[in-house]
DNA sequence: TCGACGTTATTCGAATTTGAACAACCTGAA
DNA sequence: TTCAGGTTGTTCAAATTCGAATAACGTCGA
């Protein structure tokens, strides 16, 4: 057992303020969204991923690996886009146990729809509070801790 | 309505990174947390928070904006630590509607203890990961952006 | 071909979170 | 002093999250 390496001064700052920031930008746009969209971020997010993929589908384990969410968590999301007529399901086609999560017409009109309100409440809690520097290094240094920790992570 | 400013790859690239970083770091302490010490990461903060605080207590309302949580998920909260003796209530002398949180020795004790392996967690899934230039510019960065949102919130 | 073993998506119960409603209380200006 | 308006902490119902358990299915080597 190594002694305990404390953060120092700047590692503390460092650290309170990833957390604050992460918390503070997720209240920002879950309201946002809430508000002006009626949608959840997951939900929102969701709708994203499906809109990027070829024909709009996908697996539910691949998306739920996507979203970094658990598999339970996705099928209660998926399934309340469901019930809003924005998702459906359909069965894969090369493997019977699968369902793909599939972006309906009126699920891509709602995220068009919620697409500029998001973008900006994202530039006006993140994006334009950096300098271009700062932006640069901030994609390149979370870029890399979100690659490493994706590498460890326990099967969901 | 003015034209809406799409992001750049670059500026999606920072989101994305802060997205993903921000995420996966909650899940790995989450369940480090968790496994180590018996605790949620919520649990730990507020014995963190409390541990700060002249004679180790707060009052409810001002803990709930450290924590950037609301007031209810407070309560409950607190409560789950007074349940294992780890915090305590007592009434405000200056306010009769207040209440002070107060972390009590076994709280202290369980924190102590908890406080490594939680370091070791932070620098493994987020701090030793950074050069230390990345280091100053994440604390400046983040440190503004969260300083900026706490100043327009909605009160809870 | 046949199991052993890993995958897939869901269901279930338990834990947690939130905002609204609430009762009780402070505060400051008239 | 009085009282309108804001605060304080809790309770409540509803929504969400997670992991374990489950049933059904692929995959791969012997």
């Amino acid at each position: 057992m190594n002694e305990t390496r404390w953060l120092d001064e700047r590692e503390m700052a460092a650290w309170e303020g990833f957390l604050q920031a992460s918390n503070r930008v997720a209240r920002h746009l879950e309201q946002q969204l809430r508000d002006e969209a009626g949608l959840s971020h997951p939900q929102y997010e969701i709708l994203v991923r499906l809109e990027a993929c070829p024909h709009g589908e996908i697996r539910m384990t691949e998306l739920a690996d996507l979203l970094i969410t658990s598999k339970s968590g996705l099928t209660y999301q998926v399934g309340q886009l469901e019930r809003r007529g924005l998702v459906r399901r359909r069965s894969c086609p090369t493997d019977v146990r699968g369902v793909l999560a599939v972006i309906t017409d009126e699920g891509r009109r709602v995220l068009r729809e919620a697409a500029p309100g998001h973008v900006a409440a994202v530039r006006a809690s993140l994006i334009d509070l950096l300098e271009p520097e700062e932006l640069e290094v901030l994609a390149g240094a979370l870029g890399r801790v979100g690659r490493r920790l994706a590498i460890d992570r326990a099967p969901g």
